[in-house]
RNA sequence: GGCGCCGUAGCCAAGUGGUAAGGCAGAGGUCUGCAAAACCUCUAUUCGGCGGUUCGAAUCCGCCCGGCGCCUCCA
């Protein structure tokens, strides 16, 4: 078995073998920084966090390319409304994206071009599809002629398209030879020279279209391997068309090899049924989760709980069901690494690490090896996090019930924890530490202190109502027989007495 | 009009020809001073509806009902 990918070019789920195996070059399409991304976007990005992973967890050597367009009508008309360079616009955006990014834990990309930083090859890409009459000058700017471009549409199958009867055929079209023709380069007008936006080329003072960028961007990444196709390019359906049918249109009119050998779309994120929609104010940006004080194990275990190409339905209680759900896992690692021995898997170790599981005194425990099994086959399966998550709940209720049993020996319980950290690096999905300071800290324990002394005594009332105090401030305690045990609640204040 | 997706328990959600994973919520129980956590048991004779194909269908086909997306710069 081996992982297996839908493809959008072929409407197929294939064996994936990437070019030059073990390397692997995906790219996927990143945010325009005009405003913060919103959780929709983020649920595009989670995917590709997801298959940028299980790729690394399976041997693949990944380099992973995001685009920041930093460069298009939206980014231009704020920047001019605002009088400031584009530039100066733009970066808190990055910034921003780059913080959104670090607090849903995905990892970073290998490196983030930047359109206004590829304007080189960009200039480069739309001379080449002048020179091959793949493209033309028009009154305001270069266009692509499609109707060159034999297999154009292949993408998305929408061949000879037919332009909805009377809709979108606007009147500045004037200047194409086709009214399906898109722009390559869009000569700069007052508003893009204000917003210092436009840069010389052979063919025109001017500025990128869209779709140009990550075909120069994507070939320029991959030349260092001397090849010209991506092993995968990824994005969300509604790129499909008419992007990333562009970007193929380009960048094969220029190499004559194909663009991408694997195209992945994931599906929308959906808030109350519906369509994110700014106008109407249904969406959600990744700090409003912050500010609200969502863990953002809880966002993703939401995300990885429905395939990516289904349709996602954002509710308040699906999140908090996807909270639960990681509080139970969390809460079952911790009781592994008490039981395997807390100082060697310390929360945070490197959970991709080798060398175990060690010597096998005693025979592999049966939920182990199924994990191991049922993990991997559910990933390799197109991605099925939700499979994989059924079989990692299956693992922890499996383990628990050997943990009540109380029977299991250290390599046994060294083995689970390895398994399940190995299946953790890959979904990430554990519950954020909260955090506190030593100030909290030492109250929580002169509390705790407190009612274990009127539990000694048999002061219940005393005990309980030490607990409530506790509770108020989020911490939630439980009685073992090793003593007690105590956890902060994440988003509950842990400081500042 | 064209292309495409979806409808599985109170909620979320896998499963796409062989007799319904998993999570959340709920009920009862074990453990506990009481809790909490964990575990055990229970909760869809049934997969939007109606037909058809088949030894066998949630899974394939047809029709209908309901929801959603894309169709030129929106992830």
């Amino acid at each position: 078995m081996s992982l297996r990918l839908y493809n959008t070019l072929t409407r197929r789920v294939e064996p994936f073998v990437p070019l030059e195996p073990p390397r692997v070059t995906l790219y996927t399409c990143g945010p325009t920084v005009y405003n913060y991304a919103h959780i929709g976007n983020f649920r595009t990005f989670l995917f590709e966090d997801l298959l940028r992973r299980h790729l690394e967890a399976q041997g693949f050597d990944v380099l992973h390319i995001m685009n920041l367009t930093d460069v298009d009508d939206r980014t231009i008309k704020a920047a001019a409304a605002a009088g400031v360079p584009l530039a100066q616009h733009t970066e808190p955006f990055v910034r921003a994206f780059f913080e959104d990014r670090d607090y849903l834990r995905i990892r970073p990309a290998h490196v983030y071009p930047r359109a206004t930083e590829c304007i080189a090859p960009m200039v480069e890409l739309v001379s080449r599809l002048l020179e091959r009459g793949l493209a033309y000058r028009g009154e305001d700017g270069v266009y692509f002629a499609i109707g060159k471009f034999p297999t154009y549409g292949c993408l998305s199958r929408v061949e000879r398209r037919e332009l909805q009867t009377g809709a979108r055929v606007a009147s500045d079209e004037y200047a194409k030879e086709d009214a399906r023709d898109f722009a390559l380069w869009k000569f700069a007008d007052p508003t893009d020279e204000q917003a210092g936006a436009a840069w010389d080329a052979p063919f025109g003072r001017g500025r990128p279209g869209w779709h140009l960028e990550c075909s120069a961007m994507a070939l320029q990444e991959i030349r260092r391997f001397g090849v010209q196709t991506l092993d995968i390019h990824a994005g969300a359906v509604d790129l499909i068309f008419p992007h990333h049918e562009n970007e193929i249109a380009q960048s094969e009119g220029v190499t004559g090899q194909p663009f991408a050998r694997f195209w992945l779309h994931g599906e929308f994120l959906q808030i109350q049924g519906t369509k994110m929609s700014k106008r109407t104010g249904n969406f959600l940006t990744a700090r409003d989760l912050k500010e609200e004080g969502v863990d953002p194990a809880a966002f993703r275990m939401l995300v990885f709980s429905t395939h990516y190409r289904q349709q996602l339905n954002y509710t308040d209680e699906a999140l908090e069901a996807a909270a639960e759900g990681v509080r139970r896992l969390g809460e079952f690692r911790d009781r592994l690494v008490e039981a395997a021995g807390a100082a060697e898997a310390a929360r945070g170790a490197d959970a991709g690490g080798d060398g175990l599981p060690p010597l096998p005194i005693l025979p592999p425990l049966p939920p182990v090896e199924e994990l191991r099994r049922s993990f991997t086959a559910a990933m390799e399966d197109d991605l099925n996090a939700p499979q994989a998550l059924g079989a990692v709940f299956t693992f922890v209720r499996a383990m628990n019930r050997e943990l009540d049993g109380g029977s299991l020996a250290p390599v046994q319980r060294g083995a689970a924890l390895a398994v399940f950290d190995r299946v953790m690096a890959v979904l990430d999905v554990l519950p954020a530490v909260a955090e506190m300071d030593a100030e909290f800290r030492a109250w929580v324990e002169t509390h705790l202190r407190e009612r274990e002394a009127a539990r000694k005594a048999r002061d219940f009332a005393r005990a309980d109502a030490l607990r409530t105090e506790l509770l108020a401030r989020g911490v939630e305690l439980e009685d073992g027989p090793g003593g007690t045990r105590w956890r902060k609640r994440r988003g509950m204040e842990g400081g500042g007495l």
